[in-house]
DNA sequence: ACCTGAACACCGTTCAAGT
DNA sequence: ACCTGAACACCGTTCAAGT
């Protein structure tokens, strides 16, 4: 007969032995590579055998989605902060791309991690339920997004174009700053491009293609330099601290 | 004594050999992935021993970058074609453009394995030739881009603004593309994001973008479209018919 | 000189045996 | 009920032996 306390205090231990295989699964990835992410190593790490990992993991492929998912919530959660900015929703809007910007810089190696994750060999070994964790966790941040478009067509602030769905803003927007990010954590090297400052180019290719959609108030009659001090300084104090 | 008959005949079976290898890599990789690319399965299908590949490839990674190399050459073709349309600056620009979706979307599988290429487990494995020959290929593409914004600036189409490098522009133009088509070719599926036609979308961006640098004749003054079904016609008729 | 394929090292996964 | 680690299958790479 097992008591009930036993019983949770083995559950809050495999809870535990859960978080330490992700904890060195992330040590290993960035000092090391996916490659020498072994289930030898781990079992090592942690001081289990490795027929234990798969008490917690479908497969190797799994403890590298469940890392993936577990990390973008921190994501997700800038991204939240970002979107309650007080003010228009193009400044608004301005703060999501701002903590998707800090996000890469401050994690640089969660982005190669997702991008590998999101690779179909990885992705489809992965079980059933990290593969919908992940799918959910993109889809809040584009329903996010799309919540402060609404906002920008209700206030009148944007009128799209005949024929411009809202969805497209958003997509085009991901698509410009994720393109940057790969190639800046690929092996070309951006001195050879010659790009001083990528995020500083990145800024400005976003302000003029939200000023394309014609987003207002426009780049000429707004300061938007001021209000990426401002949230900066308001939401995010402590993460632009850590990329100076 | 080898003749030098027998000689460059030994040499043309070489390269046929190292020809017939990359066409067996790129079967399997297109049908199978590259985690079903293994030396066993080559060597089956070359009908020679794992041991002969090594002579051609220094390793399984090398094999992957030697394909992806082969076929960047395809695609630089193309920019060259897309070049040399006759136009203004930007039309010519709106032709490498359109070179790019163009290829992607006629080879969606090598848009695929250049990622996993130019990743740094993969990358960092092969030889160093074939390193230098990808970065080569990468470069060519981004100085043709620059001459193209050279001519923009000297005909005095485009005028940058104060503390534009001409640089940024490609890097923003291509980091749109690129990321547009990184996204298309990951597992979130684009009917949940809700874009109708996501090739129409990065147009429309594409053109936002480079009004928003400037770059005349703006696409309120000029009927890109028009541009658009000429490239087709003129430069690519064999690529888009494929793609209809 | 070139090619072969057995041998080696390594790793993900399973499961019978142990506690 | 949970954990272990030997065993298995598989694969990239090397190299002694063969032609």
């Amino acid at each position: 007969m097992v008591s009930d306390l036993a019983r949770t205090r083995k559950q809050r231990e495999i809870r535990q032995r859960e978080a330490l295989i992700l904890d060195v699964a992330r040590k290993v990835l960035r000092e090391r590579g996916y490659h020498d992410l072994t289930m030898e190593r781990i079992a090592r790490a942690i001081e289990y055998s490795k027929g234990t990992i798969y008490q917690h993991f479908s497969s190797r492929e799994d403890i590298l989605v469940a890392l993936v998912v577990e990390e973008s919530s921190l994501r997700n959660a800038m991204f939240r902060r970002a979107a309650a900015f007080e003010g228009r929703p193009r400044e608004r809007y301005g703060a999501m791309i701002l903590a998707y910007e800090l996000f890469f810089r401050l994690h640089p190696v969660h982005f190669t991690n997702a991008s590998l994750a999101h690779s179909v060999p990885i992705l489809s070994k992965a079980s059933d339920a990290r593969q919908n964790a992940l799918l959910a966790g993109e889809l809040s941040c584009l329903e996010l997004a799309g919540t402060l478009i609404s906002d920008a067509v209700s206030c009148g602030d944007l009128v799209l174009a005949e024929g411009v769905q809202p969805q497209e803003l958003s997509f085009s927007l991901w698509s410009l700053q994720y393109g940057t990010f790969r190639i800046l954590a690929s092996e070309v090297p951006v001195e050879f491009i010659g790009i001083g400052d990528p995020f500083a180019t990145l800024r400005r290719a976003t302000r003029c293609l939200l000023d394309g959609y014609g987003w207002r108030p426009l780049s000429n009659a707004w300061d938007y330099d001021e209000t990426t001090e401002r949230i900066l300084k308001q939401v995010f104090p402590e993460e632009a601290s850590q990329v100076r």
